[in-house]
RNA sequence: GCUGCUAUAGCUCAGUAGGUAGAGCGCAUCCUUGGUAAGGAUGAGGUCCCCAGUUCGAAUCUGGGUAGCAGCUCCA
């Protein structure tokens, strides 16, 4: 074996352990029903899998017969060995093989066609590999789910099968890797938001339409509150347009040509032609159309708490992370060429300053860009791609800002920086974006006298900074566990009795705070109150008010934080301190010792 | 949308060679006035997702819907 860190900390060793994983599982599987057919199965971030093309639905008995043949081949210590094959050999090496016949065929010519051979087992496959399974740990072997995938990730070719497995060199380390996939579990937001009253779906409002119940709503309103406050400081202007627009306004945009399947269908109405709206960019323009701009008013910042709806496919929807109808943050900044690049970096000091405030640290940052060679998607104009592309790249690299650059994932009009973060079940998603458009201002005819007395068209910046409101919060419930900072949470203070006796004094402390804008509740039921904690510690309230004779008679109370410190204090310095620690959006407890 | 799995009380789940269903929590009533994560008793609550079919009989078997979950594809 060639030389490098022999060690599961090197993570090319660690791929090379999975990619052998991978082979063995395929072996294994051949073993068993030799008349399935093999398509790829790479090593992944975490773990490896196979797509197979399979006459069956593999079940969980048949995933632990593999999981016992894979045991098996690690114990033969087959010798994994590499060998190369010129294009007619490997061809009928691979006669057997449909999906290997296609990816040799697919081979430029003149590329090496190289195969790995263990035991019985030969697979076409790049490499490189473990010398033997014997290396593979039998016992730690875990697969963990069977799912369909398409051949070549087109819906249109064949539907496979994809096991999914993991492997560590101890048991104890794959059983722990299980452990966390099963807390991971426990943080999806869309059982904190079942647990917690934060929102509901029903099957008679439809699908993919959750509704915000009087919890959920009360984070939503602080976030909304949030960001609109931010973004007047920074001289956006707020407008609210309407949900359902003419789908001419569709077809002006472009977005009915690229968009049509996604959206609810027309409505016909008379001698016209509506749309629910999937998304505002052209209410902002026509808006920034409705009157004549000079260069000196430039930028002009549309912002709105959008509500869009859009028709996504039924497998894609997830709880408030992705649904039919969402909100999104969105604005619109219309610009001179020269004031491009100032825009994109004050709208990623925004994204960066609201994370900070959230405690969002880790994100990933990509430049999406066209696909040069895809003709259909995106608006045909190299020049203004270039120049769109060229100056984006530019800002991010003077910010400083780490990013990578992936081709094919720009708008249609035109490239975006994307701020993307993985939610605890699931796959990564984007919750920031700031988009660089030379080509809607145009198909609008957007105009700005130019200092030289010419009329132009501007530039558009469209951005979003919480992204959707809906997918921002499930994001918020899953860092958090449901355990919002005291600004955001639902109910801030729970005021709990003792005895009935301090009723009165309860209920005024909870009517005092809903007085100074906070929200507080009282539980005055006849239940003794280590349950009335319980409840409230379930419900992930900050802070729980005991109240009972001795607090009453003295005007205190007895704080106990979620945390479950407790501190007696004057109510009214509870109160002076709650104020301070929500004005201040603090991301701790700050009361409580 | 595709492939697979799932659907029993408000929630989490048991259950039945095909013979009309159960627990815990929650809820209601009563007792309990208790000091920092579950006090006690009693009771109500189910078209076993929907529609067909097979059967003497279907919550259970079959088919078709609907919804949920996992993954794939998509994401302006």
């Amino acid at each position: 074996m060639d030389d490098f860190e022999f060690s599961f900390e090197n993570p090319e060793y660690r791929h090379r352990y999975w990619h052998s994983c991978s082979h063995i599982m395929a072996q294994a599987i051949k073993r068993l029903w030799p008349e399935v057919k093999l398509a790829i199965g790479p090593a992944i971030d975490e773990g490896w899998y196979y797509d197979i093309f399979a006459p069956f639905a593999f079940t969980p008995e048949d995933m632990e017969k593999i999981e016992g043949e894979m045991r098996k081949i690690c114990k033969e210590k087959l010798k994994i060995e590499r060998f190369e094959l010129p294009r007619a050999e490997a061809l009928e090496l691979m006669r057997d093989e449909p999906f290997k016949v296609e990816l040799i065929n697919d081979l430029p010519e003149g590329e090496t066609i190289s195969f790995y051979k263990q035991g019985e087992f030969t697979d076409l496959c790049a490499g490189p590999h473990l010398d033997s399974t014997g290396r593979v740990k039998g016992n730690a072997i875990k697969l963990l789910a069977c799912n369909a995938s398409y051949w070549r990730g087109d819906a249109s070719r064949e539907s496979l099968q994809r096991i999914y497995g993991i492997a560590f060199p101890k048991k104890e380390e794959t059983d722990a890797y299980l452990q966390k996939l099963e807390e991971a579990k426990l943080r999806d937001h869309r059982r904190i938001g079942r647990e917690m009253q934060l929102f509901m779906t029903d099957d008679l409002v439809g699908r993919g339409l959750p509704m915000f119940l009087p919890k959920g709503y009360a984070v939503w309103q602080q976030l909304e509150n949030y960001i609109r406050e931010k973004e007047r400081l920074l001289g956006y202007q707020h407008v609210m347009t309407p949900c359902v627009g003419t789908v001419d306004l569709y077809k002006t945009s472009g977005h009915w040509e690229h968009y049509k399947d996604n959206m609810f269908p027309a409505m016909e109405v008379d001698e016209e032609t509506y749309v629910l709206r999937p998304m505002n960019c052209p209410h902002h323009m026509r808006i920034y159309a409705a009157q004549p701009h000079s260069y000196r008013n430039l930028p002009v910042r549309i912002g709105e708490i959008a509500h869009d709806f859009r028709y996504e496919a039924s497998g894609t929807l997830k709880g408030i992370e992705r649904g039919r109808h969402f909100c999104q943050n969105d604005a619109h900044l219309f610009v001179t060429p020269e004031q491009i690049k100032d825009e994109v970096s004050k709208v990623c000091d925004l994204i960066f300053d609201t994370y900070k405030d959230f405690g969002i640290t880790d994100y990933r940052c990509v430049l999406s860009l066209r696909d040069p060679a895809d003709k259909k998607k995106y608006h045909q104009d190299d020049e203004m791609w270039n120049t769109a592309e060229a100056a984006l790249r530019e800002v991010l690299i003077e910010l400083g800002i780490e990013f990578t650059e992936e081709i094919g994932e720009a708008a249609f009009y035109g490239p975006k920086l994307d701020v993307n973060v993985k939610p605890a079940v699931g796959a990564e998603y984007t919750l920031s974006t700031c988009q660089l458009d030379f080509c809607l201002p145009a198909k609008f005819d957007l105009k700005y006298i130019d200092r030289d007395g010419v009329e132009k068209t501007p530039v558009v910046l469209h951005r979003a900074i919480l992204g959707s409101l809906d997918r921002f919060m499930a994001y918020l419930i899953e860092e958090t566990m449901g355990q919002f900072p005291t600004w955001l949470a639902p109910v801030q203070v729970k005021v709990l009795t003792i005895t009935d006796r301090t009723n009165e004094f309860a209920d005024s402390i909870a009517s005092e705070l809903n007085a100074l804008g906070l929200r507080a509740e009282a539980d005055l039921r006849n239940e003794k109150i280590g349950y009335k904690i319980r409840e409230a510690q379930s419900q992930k309230v900050p802070y729980m008010l005991v109240i009972g004779d001795k607090e009453a008679e003295a005007g205190e109370v007895s704080v106990r934080n979620r945390a479950g410190k407790t501190v007696n204090l004057p109510k009214d310095e509870f109160i002076a301190r709650l104020m301070n620690e929500v004005k201040t959006k603090s991301r701790e407890l700050t009361i409580g010792e």
